[in-house]
DNA sequence: GGGCCGTGCGCAGTTGGATTT
DNA sequence: CAAATCCAACTGCGCACGGCC
């Protein structure tokens, strides 16, 4: 119940003398008004600490000023850094922001999209590895566009939608990483990543694997986990350790997964950056100071965050159509750490410290 | 623009023959309305797949089933796994969630609650380490009690004003901690948190002087970060290790400060486990899968979240008065892992894995 | 007769009281 | 009279129109 007197614009009337619509223009539309009366209402507006009611500005003008952000789950540090860098976009352009995180529940994605176009919400940015291709998903997302909402995707395009994305360069990041798994650690090299369903883990694959038969063998071995947590990390790469052949290298689908794999790594009797590797993929803020510093390919999260809440709100302004634009691809690039510090015997053009490094 | 059609009362109306009013009823207080005339409308409803318009019904009746929630930083991971809790709980009552996250910065937290009378909000949730105590803030709050919008904290109570607070009993959780450092481990000591200004972190060197002092030493070391994150851990430590005495063992006041730590220890010449033990707040996700698997003060997330999340939507609803409600207290509790083990020459009557290893 | 301002309606619902059966 | 329904006012704001000097 928000209660009382709120600050409105009648109230600004009431004081000034002047009428609603009056204060109304002389807020939004200053060239229409005296530049005197305009000055009157602003003071009072001050006085008042007047902002106008989101709701029912929305209600008549269509647009609300507000964006939703979908994730697959908020508590995974990936998520919840695209949503510092949405959040500080959005607040600078004095645009609310409502937070949607389904937890890769895809019946939870659904019924957030289900609701989206009564939510009072100008746009959306969608971000997640979950497939967003499926069928269900793209009606509602059609759905959506159909109603006005605008939508911006990062990390996936949808097919048959013309929807404007931002991209990671994941392919040539996983590619990156291979090769200097191969060349500092030789074969054979593992893959440790989710099942089939997440877009960006496939395309890391797709650049694993073509390294690895550029490099004589067919495939390459993939683990498979079951999540995309520490656990799952640790509980695939134990269980591949355990019956599997040790591969010399493990490049992770994100660093988390790292983290468990260089765990179990070291339950089985492994040392990591001595007889074997890790690599992960985000680079988070705690790889320099893990025992051992992670390894891992970065990108820069708020280039990608920024590129894409800016572009929704273009959009939601009426300043950019979404039709027929490329994707936007940010750079991927590999931070050589402890976990996958060449062994003394291989090549040793490197500098033995990667860039990156704790301070 | 939320553009056109968006299935509103008015179509259901048109289609049923009956007037708005009565559609909104069928829809909002079924027992007023004729059990045929409700299945006619619901069924039209559903076929049009109607869901109200928040922004509008907000207007008039109040309350936009719509929630805030005010963190430090979304982008730790504390907030992160609060946020996603706080979610799971608006979602299932169908309660939207707006994402406010400041970065520690009061100047942005000031903004932010400075809106939040007009954005459409019928109550916020604050959950930030940093003092809520100070005059602007607790001026704006009361200012937006005032305007009939609740609050709840998390963490913290605020000074003279009667808003119901859910918090850790992080004293008594330091006081676990502290008590298996000094036992286990020894003097000196130290404690590494961030400057004075941070509550819960205020609570946690509270509850460690008191053990240390009553372990005969005055105070126990301070070692003071600028910042909560792994490089504030890191930098620090090292900082300390440099000059100080070394201590015997660390309570950090969050995990990321311990992982900074830990590595600290390290690239000084030091072995967590071994020579010094570190013991982490917070018990994060990745706790156990560290090498050294960290030791940490644990407690429940869904617990604190979901009671402020359920409090905050029985108020709103008007199932709750906030007035002259006790905090909730949550328990804290200690998970020995590696990085605190009982050295062999120490005390040996606990088990050698502390509960919370890894599967 | 062109700046400046007020009137009235609409947005999509909610709600109290009147009206019907 | 009670149950079921409808009318009209109302929420805070934006915009098209028209009136006034």
């Amino acid at each position: 119940m928000t209660k009382p007197d709120t600050g409105t614009m009648a109230k600004i009337a009431e004081a000034t003398g002047f009428s609603i619509s009056t204060v109304s223009r002389a807020l939004n539309r200053p060239e229409l008004v005296a530049e005197k009366t305009r000055k009157q209402v602003l003071k009072v507006a001050d006085d008042l600490s007047f902002h106008p009611n989101r709701a029912a500005s929305g209600l008549r003008s269509g647009s609300h000023r507000c964006l939703a952000l979908l994730v697959g789950d908020i508590s995974q540090p990936w998520y919840s850094m695209i949503t510092k860098s949405v959040d500080t976009v959005c607040a600078e352009h004095s645009f609310a922001l409502q937070l949607k995180s389904f937890g890769h529940d895809r019946a939870k994605a659904l019924s957030y999209l289900a609701r989206i176009p009564y939510e009072g919400v100008d746009g959306i940015i969608i971000n997640t590895g979950d497939d967003l291709g499926i069928p269900e998903i793209r009606a509602q997302l059609a759905r959506i566009v159909e109603r006005g909402i605008h939508v911006v995707t990062i990390g996936q395009t949808i097919p048959d939608l013309d929807v404007p994305t931002i991209l990671y360069d994941d392919y040539s990041g996983a590619e990156q990483a291979t090769t200097h798994l191969a060349e500092a650690w030789g074969m054979p090299l593992a893959f440790l990543g989710a099942i089939r369903g997440s877009i960006p883990a496939e395309d890391r694959w797709q650049g694993f694997r073509s390294v690895v038969r550029s490099h004589g063998q067919t495939d390459g071995i993939r683990i498979v986990t079951d999540g995309y947590d520490y656990k799952a990390g640790y509980s695939a790469m134990a269980a591949h350790l355990r019956v599997g052949p040790w591969p010399r290298g493990v490049l992770a689908s994100n660093d988390q997964l790292a983290v468990g794999a260089v765990r179990a790594i070291k339950d089985l009797g492994g040392t990591v950056g001595t007889d074997i590797a890790v690599v992960g993929f985000g680079d988070l803020d705690f790889a320099p100071y893990l025992v051992p510093s992670l390894s891992s390919v970065s990108g820069s999260v708020q280039e990608i965050a920024g590129a894409a809440t800016n572009r929704l709100i273009s959009m939601v302004k009426g300043e950019a159509q979404g039709t027929a634009i490329p994707p936007i691809t940010a750079p991927r690039k590999l931070v050589i750490r402890e976990s996958s510090q060449p062994p003394a015997s291989a090549s040793g053009e490197r500098h033995p410290q990667g860039e990156g490094a704790y301070p």
